[in-house]
DNA sequence: ACGAACGTCAGT
DNA sequence: ACTGACGTTCGT
């Protein structure tokens, strides 16, 4: 809630104060230190999404919440794990965070990511990143299709000043847009080497 | 491994 | 539609 600096690295990005809002990052300043789950957000063994607000006791309230680990960053509801007695360590800082059960139950003892990628705050101060989306626990890959649909939300690449071609869905860039587009590809061509 | 970039989400 | 900003990808 306080109001922006306008002189750390992400405010001077902002149009607002004369960058060129490439980063698009809020203040410094104002990094949220409670983040909640996205309302795409799912449970990893029924697909369905938080029922917290369905009933009205804590303890029903969170076995039916969504629960993410940073560990495994599964997320899931407790109550979806059916594991015997093992419980998770819940963190209080963070809303739906926890090292789940099942990371506990083996050596995973907080620091070791089983994938490295997928980061959030630790119980210190630093900030680090986190991911929600899944990843098959031990075994499978995750075909990782490079063509299209299964595109993950993010980004890929635009350029300096901005590409306009686009595919045949939306737009449908002009010719002279295509041409600049070509334009731009040898000036590519001839900048390599 | 770090940081810039950007699509996309969530709120208005 | 517009805005702020999160999470992923890519260049280095
Ligand atoms: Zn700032
Ligand atoms: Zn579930
Ligand atoms: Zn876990």
């Amino acid at each position: 809630m306080r109001t922006e600096c306008g002189e750390c690295h992400f405010c001077k990005d902002m149009k607002k104060f004369g960058g060129p809002g490439r980063m698009k990052q809020s203040c410094l300043l104002r990094q949220c230190t409670a983040p909640v789950l996205p309302h795409t957000a799912v449970c990893f063994a029924c697909g369905e999404a938080g029922k917290e607000d369905t009933v009205e006791s804590e303890e029903e309230k969170f076995s039916l919440s969504l629960m993410e680990c940073t560990i495994c960053n599964e997320i899931i509801h407790p109550s979806c794990l059916k594991m015997g007695k093992s419980e998770g360590i819940i963190n209080d800082e963070i809303p739906n965070c926890w090292e789940c059960p099942k990371c506990h139950k083996e050596g995973k003892t907080s620091k070791d990511q089983g994938d490295g990628l997928g980061k959030r705050r630790m119980d210190n101060g630093e900030v680090s990143r986190w991911k929600l989306t899944d990843d098959p626990p031990p075994s499978k890959k995750k075909s990782l299709s490079l063509d299209d649909t299964t595109r993950q939300d993010g980004a890929k690449r635009k350029k300096e000043k901005d590409l306009p071609q686009e595919s045949a869905s939306k737009k449908k860039a002009s010719r002279a847009e295509q041409s600049t587009a070509v334009f731009s590809f040898f000036s590519f061509l001839i900048s390599w080497t």
